[in-house]
DNA sequence: CTTCATTTGTTCGTATGTATC
DNA sequence: CGATACATACGAACAAATGAA
């Protein structure tokens, strides 16, 4: 039997807030991976020594930061380890601090420029020559909906997320994802973008792309900047407007 | 008396996980700000209508969130939304990937040194001519410490924060900081630093900071890539040793 | 389709540790 | 020191969801 429960004084001291620590113990010593179940909620009960509400309070933790998933009638899984919890708290940050609600939006939409702009040459070698026929129709999609004045907000993601794929650096991809994330949710508050605005990122990720594909890093920079032209200059005017 | 409670269906019928989400929006809805008091479990219980065990789980979720801070004893205030579950997310995946556990890490030195890259040109326009006593004391003494070849962790973290404090973009250093934090907690299975490289290292420090305050952009790149290459050596030989 | 065991979700009551006054 | 208010912990019971027989 493994002794899991904390070997040190028998009494109820400092036992607090180390139930997670010690199934995250758990799941490393048993070398775990994302999608292995992990024992049943009275299992950690015994194993651990602690009652089951204790053991829920800290399933339920290592849920929210995505160490594990919880199915209900199912049971517990390892969990992806993804950013949401990342988004989380910054989407609610961005909704929540009372003047400056535009400033964390425009700190999100900076560090997404920035991002694209450091990932920049891995980009264009990762798509040097290597025509992509999913990218492609997202891109013939946005110009589309752009002309007919309808916003393409899936596509637009789903274009980030492609074209960063290919990189060996995973966790660039979901960075970039994850600031996509919090970027749409607290963007309503700005109001619609306008039809110009529109049609002009379109054609950016379109530019990007070819870019991208053409090698060409500078042209790369310049799309990139311009994809976040029209958005940056109505933080700038807003913010103008609210100061 | 606020109707917190949901008012779709009187029925028990999709309140799960839902408590969280109605102490986020009780938090918005009367304006509270970090470090605002919130109602105490008792009374979230009435609010609510739920009991105190979910009361307590969603606080818990929230708190791991750092959406709100538990005081043992005194009560739950809003709390700073900063960046610890990302950390405590990603330190988990870079201890636990199975084979690429250096895989992880690298990944994570390679965000950093595109992420200094990204920012250079805010850093160097913060800087320039703008003498800073306190780095210029920690860049001291973390080249004294490279000569007695011993670590300098904490100097380190500091430099990385007060450069990037002057920055309009707060969003920007508390990232840098975060993947510095994670970044360190992983970095322990690589082994110790060699002392040559605690001296480039520490070079580095002082060379980027020199750059900034001399309004050179290309300088200051370069320090950066010099900063950060002693690492992505050891893990490219690490890996490939591994491989 | 129904039944049943398993597992998580919710609730109540109670006792204990801790900080503030 | 005591009193109060609060968070922490435990255990038992029942509800709801899932999957398999």
């Amino acid at each position: 039997m493994n002794d899991l429960s904390d070997a040190t004084s028998s009494e109820s001291r400092m036992r607090r807030s180390t139930t997670a620590e010690q199934i995250k113990r758990l799941i490393l010593l048993r070398g775990l991976h994302p999608g292995d179940v992990i024992p049943t909620e009275t299992d950690l009960c015994e194993e651990l020594g602690v009652s089951r509400s204790s053991v829920r309070e800290a399933i339920r933790t290592l849920a929210t930061l995505d160490i594990v998933e919880v199915r209900h009638g199912v049971g517990t899984v390892v969990g992806q380890m993804s950013l949401t919890p990342l988004v989380e708290t910054l989407v609610f940050r961005g909704v929540l601090l009372p003047g400056d609600d535009l400033a964390a939006l425009r700190d999100v939409v900076e560090l997404r420029c920035a991002f694209d702009l450091a990932l920049a040459d891995a980009v264009v070698d990762a798509h040097r020559d290597q025509p992509n026929e999913s990218i492609s129709r997202l891109v013939a999609r946005m110009i589309e909906s752009a002309d007919k004045e309808q916003p393409y907000l899936l596509e637009d993601k789903q274009f980030h997320a492609e074209l960063l794929a290919p990189l060996k650096n995973q966790l660039a991809g979901q960075l970039v994802t994850a600031f996509w994330d919090i970027h749409s949710a607290v963007l309503p508050r700005l109001g619609l973008a306008l039809p110009a605005d529109l049609r002009q990122t379109a054609q950016a990720h379109s530019d990007m792309f070819d870019a991208a594909k053409a090698g060409d890093r500078d042209a790369y920079g310049r799309a990139v900047v311009d994809h976040y032209e029209p958005l940056l200059r109505m933080l700038e005017t807003s913010s103008a407007k609210a100061g």
